[in-house]
DNA sequence: CTGAAAGCGCTTACAG
DNA sequence: CTGAAAGCGCTTACAG
């Protein structure tokens, strides 16, 4: 009766079946599966029969024990359903996938605070060796000082000023939008903003105001939204009743084509009575009634300096060393803006 | 001069940790943090207490080890950006995590056929117990034979003959909409489909058609698009010029915002001149320049259905028991569609 | 260039 | 109800 026998589970092949099939100890394996140099051309020849033959891949729950990394990078969003989000996402787990990293999902909804704070630690140790955020929602950026050597970074401009961030430059692209308003010769431009507790529209809205004082114009009071397009349609419904109203920067894409609407049902035309310029370039601005002129932001390229700069901490680049990441937008032209009736 | 001291980064706490702090042996720890009940109600606390005072959360790379179960599905999309995906992603990583399943992201962008095929069945035994499926692209359902014990369920209707899937009724959902603007008055329904080597597009093509023949109706020739706006668009300009037609079934919301831009400008109103309805039921549809009328999918039953079919399969359950779930689809009038003009 | 041994942190029978 | 021992599959010094 044998003592102590432990009965596991066999999850598959193991570097030992290939060992005995290739002839060699397990550790050449290993030297051979992690790419080392240190390995006769004929020999590693061997190994790299025997593991086709079986079929073998090395197990990653092993790998992840031993050296203590996963290659996991936990990517945190929200709102998935939004293209920002959305193509920022794809293209992090693209550039992820190409430096060998897996990309776990983590969707923060409805986290309180002092969970979001828990949770980001737990995950830190745990389960990934980077953390990527898109948005966190409710997070104040005190909480992540709970993880202060877990490599991080965001693409919220809430937390930018106190994590390695990469985000898109909005004042510019805003200054560009209301600037071709005014060149076309607007006496001012109204604004619909997102919401108050929202940094990136605080941005876009500070940027609307300074551009216009820079022009000597006095900004109107502004409507607040909530990036929706329903939000769009209300503050709408209430430009539509004002005359003087000839332009309309809007905080993203989605307000515009609800502004859109609720110009259209009063019965003013886009854009011989009013000129409408959204943000983002969603799929379907092109295509809205009018087309609508936008501002883009390259989320590709934001998910790419994301990881970039979540690696560079795995890699030993200390956190307060990265700073912020500022990628152009750029502004596209089309249907929806054209110069005010005289 | 100690020998074989192996020198290993340390991730965190160990189980040790806490034992040492409780005073109690490391696998009683594993029985509390594992939820089993054989534990006194004194020991329980005294464990806990120890694991809430360092922080403790399990090493889940030595649980997967061990175990042989690594509680991560993977979720294979491609058009994050679309809404159905979207929605779906999110709602299956809400219910994975509530079943303490993490979720890793598999974008199969540009993968041939075999390498896709290589993929997933590395992907199988190495780091994930299941596999969804929300989009396959170029995958023949054939290439998953390569892991056929891998628990996978598919909302990609190409392989919901061969595979557990979750999809919508979009024959009933289909037949609902051509069934109103018939009953409406209208004398046929022109449809814009999706591409040819789509399964859902011919889905909708074939209800559509045979609707319309249920009623008498010989179908007119569909037009071909590929899902986009653009599309819509571009069918949009010639059948504008169609006096007969009188109203429009599309394939999916983004091609009806096309169609209506189409319509719009070639200046025949909607619903006055023609009536359109859509699929999905995104965001911005109801607020198209004329609120769209669509057949509403249900993504978030669609992802809890996936993560449990798959699950169904991690307790036991074989693949061909399980079948196809159907969810319903929801016709959602709004102001797109109305009676002819007599 | 290759191999023997130890150990990452956990859980699983088994014994008490 | 609790503990001692073994081992999941891998990699890391170390020795040769």
């Amino acid at each position: 009766m044998t003592t102590g026998a432990t009965s596991t589970r066999r999850t598959g092949l193991s570097i030992k079946d290939v060992a005995r099939l290739a002839g060699v100890s397990a550790q050449t394996v290993s030297r051979v599966s992690s790419g080392s140099t240190n390995v006769r051309p004929e020999t590693r020849e061997r190994v790299e029969l025997a593991m086709q033959q079986l079929g073998y891949t090395p197990n990653r729950a092993a790998r992840a024990l031993r050296v203590g990394q996963t290659h996991t990078i936990g990517l945190m969003a929200h709102r998935f359903e939004r293209t920002g989000e959305a193509l920022t996402m794809k293209s992090v787990v693209a550039a992820a996938e190409q430096e060998g990293y897996a990309v776990t999902l983590i969707d923060v909804v409805g986290t309180s605070e002092s969970s979001w704070a828990q949770r980001a630690s737990r995950l830190s140790e745990q389960a990934m060796d980077a953390l990527v955020i898109i948005r966190a929602e409710g997070a104040a950026p005190e909480s992540l000082a709970i993880a202060p050597t877990l490599p991080i970074a965001v693409s919220d401009s809430r937390l930018a000023g106190y994590l390695p961030a990469a985000i898109a430059d909005q004042t510019t692209g805003t200054q560009e939008a209301v600037q071709h308003l005014l060149e076309l010769g607007h006496r001012t431009v109204h604004h619909i903003s997102g919401p108050v507790d929202s940094v990136p529209a605080q941005v876009r809205s500070t940027a609307w105001q300074q551009t216009l004082a820079g022009a000597g114009i006095r900004p109107p009071q502004q409507f607040v939204g909530d990036w929706s397009a329903r939000s769009g349609y209300e503050s709408g419904r209430r430009l539509a009743l004002d005359p003087d109203v000839s332009a309309v920067f809007c905080c993203n894409d989605e307000t515009a084509f609800g502004l859109m609407r609720a110009l259209h049902e009063a019965g003013r035309r886009v854009p011989d009575d009013v000129s409408i310029i959204g943000f983002d370039d969603i799929g379907l601005a092109e295509f809205a009634a009018v087309p609508l002129t936008t501002v883009r932001q390259d989320f590709h390229a934001i998910g790419e300096e994301l990881v970039r700069l979540v690696l560079m901490q795995v890699g030993g680049a200390e956190r307060h060393t990265l700073g912020r990441t500022t990628l152009p937008t750029q502004f596209v032209q089309r249907a929806s803006t054209a110069p005010p009736r005289s």
